[in-house]
DNA sequence: TCACAACCTGACCATTCGGTCAATGAAAAT
DNA sequence: ATTTTCATTGACCGAATGGTCAGGTTGTGA
């Protein structure tokens, strides 16, 4: 369970600041506590607490805890899609798959509640997102898998199965954000430092770069 | 929320073979509970209802929710570190990493309940197996280490840090358990064939064994 | 057959939680 | 200055949930 570190508030008398404001006090607040204790453990009372407002605020600017919870697994699914430029403009499998690891990992630190609320979502069945997956997902996909093959057909790397090659790239990104507890705790209980976190990158990037023949 | 679909009971009149039916009945509609809805969003109802016992029936067997819910996570546990094996009595990577990825892949094909119960578990911030990650995961990642360290030093696969690959090896191999759903409906909603497992399988023991430069 | 222990369960309870609402305050529009 | 709209909040409510318990049933060993 969250401790209610509360989030700094920033005060603005502008009307209209103050939705903007309140609705990102209470999205970072909801994002934190449904990663931490999964939607079902997550109440509006402490998200209210972390967020420093009374509870009926919080209704007041959402109207139900799952409207609440779909704005928050919407934001991170659209942070990476935003991740998915990487790929587009890359000449062949190092330069792309190479920025979209360095871009993944780099979302996997800045923002891993999102990344666990998302995985909790996907593993409970996606009961809320699974129109994303069955259109924008599966279009990206495809996506992704043609550009893959294009370069394994000019010889880029090798004929590898493109569908799974996307499946370790998110798994291995995400990994060290929903997972980063266990990481950290194998780490000496330390959070891993900047150096460790190029060590984590350069050595997905490597193994995956040379596993695909792309090195 | 899962179907309350229930599992087929076997009936024994023996006092001794009662409680070890029962038990397991609880255990394996709990654990499907818990991954489907979480431990917040499980009910002990509804894994009553799943099991096919009266809820008051549980308490008997389990004291409270927590205490079935940790029996639950201790399961998959000891199933992973059965799989183990595969690692120690190789003599090398291509024949070590092969078989620990095959074990581990299995599993997320036979148990991907407990899988995704590991999972939520560990993205809580391991409230009810901090033990676990500190003690015995711990010791087993380190002894891991040491193996895939050696094999570097004979110079038998290229010099990647040891304990990066451990964490691609369970992110990639558990990716398919906890993240079947989306796996699935990226697979035109159909569950992968005996095929599709082999592909998979397959691919990420390719990539991988190449990336570290074992074959 | 009898007594004991293990097993079973419907009914019940205290607590918690999502959500509502009426009343109030404050800024902006008229 | 007055009205209107937006923002705030304590108090409250019905429903759901984990857990209890007393009384019953069933198997087992003497």
């Amino acid at each position: 369970m969250p401790e209610p570190a509360r989030i700094s508030r920033i005060r603005s008398g502008r009307r209209t600041d103050i939705r903007r404001e309140n609705e990102r006090l209470i999205l970072d607040a909801a994002e934190r506590v449904f990663a931490e204790a999964g939607f079902g453990g997550a109440t509006m009372q402490l998200i209210a607490d972390m967020a420093g407002l009374p509870k009926a605020n919080l209704h007041y600017y959402f109207p139900t805890k799952e409207a609440l919870y779909r704005r928050v697994v919407q934001n991170i699914f659209e942070i990476w899609l935003d991740a998915a430029a990487s790929f587009d403009d890359a000449a062949g499998p190092v330069e792309g798959i190479g920025a979209y690891v360095e871009a993944k990992m780099e979302i996997s630190r800045r923002h891993p509640h999102g990344s666990k609320v998302w995985a909790a979502e996907v593993m409970h069945g996606a009961p809320v997102i699974q129109d994303y997956l069955e259109t924008t997902l599966r279009d990206w996909t495809n996506g992704r898998i043609s550009v893959i093959q294009r370069w394994i057909d000019q010889g880029q790397m090798a004929p590898i199965n493109p569908r799974h090659l996307l499946y370790m790239l998110w798994a291995t990104t995400q990994h060290y954000a929903d997972f980063g507890h266990q990481i950290e705790t194998l780490n000496a209980d330390q959070p891993l430092t900047d150096q460790q976190w190029r060590d984590a990158t350069d050595s997905v990037k490597a193994i995956i770069l040379r596993g695909i023949g792309a090195v």
